[in-house]
DNA sequence: ATCGCAATTCGATAATTATCGAAATGTCGT
DNA sequence: ACGACATTTCGATAATTATCGAATTGCGAT
């Protein structure tokens, strides 16, 4: 769980994370969202990025898929439930 | 809000949280909790407690009292609300 | 006044982490 | 096959952080 909390502890993942949620503007699902856009909203680099999203992966907040060249994120809403009853 | 799950990332210093949270076994009220039973229950030492302590109190995530020799740690409901909120 | 205990301060050290730039990989359209 | 673009990998660096032991402060009881 300490994990999970130290996924976002960071302010850029958890800008990152909180735009994963909050789904991309145009053309993909709610809960989902292309990096791509993500790079130019957020000032810092892709390679940081990339790091930064493989952290929230392996935290199990977020889930990736391939689609081409691009990479789609998803917000895992069972761990937030997780999150969401520690707190209650 | 990054800097709350920054203090909630440590292992021990969300032990140290939850234990404040739930409250001690003897004495006082519920959400309340005296640091020098925290100090056996978790295998690190008094200084580093000490630290973590700050850190919490520091994050908002409690408040401290002194009582005589004694540190008193309470727990901040309204602001595990609004981490709360967050994940909703 | 002194002893024991709770907690804190201090200085140090080792470990972790955020970020970068450069280079590499892979995909798509032409 | 080539060029543009998205993403990743790599190596490095600077910053942060967790933890420790020793010493200190402050409180309460004897």
């Amino acid at each position: 769980m300490a994990k999970i909390f130290k996924a976002l502890s960071n302010q850029n993942r958890l800008e990152l994370y909180l735009k994963i949620v909050n789904g991309s503007d145009v053309g993909y699902k709610k809960d989902e969202c292309l990096i791509s856009e993500i790079v130019h909203s957020l000032n810092i680099g892709a390679p940081t990025i990339s790091h930064h999203v493989k952290e929230l992966a392996n935290a199990g907040l977020i889930t990736t898929e391939k689609k081409g060249q691009f990479l789609v994120c998803k917000a895992n809403k069972e761990l937030a439930e997780e999150v969401l009853e520690l707190f209650k």
